[in-house]
DNA sequence: TAGATGATTAGATTAGTATCTAAATATACG
DNA sequence: CGTATATTTAGATACTAATCTAATCATCTA
């Protein structure tokens, strides 16, 4: 769970991706365009961020439209401070 | 910089580790022992969280005491931030 | 329905990481 | 100094992840 979660954020170009989806949904083909990687490759990292509840989608037609998912912003900094400050009960 | 500290997050054991060193601090043999791994796959996760500025080691004698560095929570939690609230300036 | 466009999946390759055992280094103490 | 104890480093192996090209799937439109 949380596993899928810090493991997706190991990649700097996921970070990357995030990052550009804090600026707006985003297509697969526009995000991919902003990388030098193939659009394949590109794909794949949308798989694991989507695992990681970090991102969802949704399909418009022949575009797949990419949104941040801010939720999990909340479990992330739980987790976080959870690394570091175990006194804190998990409320 | 980010990189380390993302990619040394990613292993589940290093994040047992940590969570072990809010404890207090231990040294490399009494935090090998509670773990399953070999005592130099241990050092290995030590070397990874101390690349990163997640931990900090101290030779005492025959032992190197290693322990929680707090300071880089900090750093951790606006990096997250950055990722998910990129309108905050960096002050 | 056929062709064009957008996106994902399959299969293979390469690069990186976790792990182990064995050897090396560091320190203490007799 | 020599041995015991604690830890790290070296070298090898297995596993996982990132990447590519080619093929497949999905949707639109003429």
């Amino acid at each position: 769970m949380s596993d899928a979660l810090f493991k997706a954020l190991a990649d700097p170009t996921r970070r990357e991706v995030l990052k550009r989806l804090q600026r707006g949904p985003a297509t697969a083909g526009e995000l991919a365009e902003e990388f030098p990687q193939a659009k394949a490759t590109l794909s794949h990292h949308f798989n694991v961020l989507k695992a990681a509840g970090l991102v969802r989608s949704e399909r418009r037609g022949q575009h797949v439209v990419y949104s941040l998912n801010t939720s999990v912003f909340e479990d992330l900094a739980r987790m976080m401070a959870d690394l570091f400050k175990p006194e804190r009960k998990n409320k």
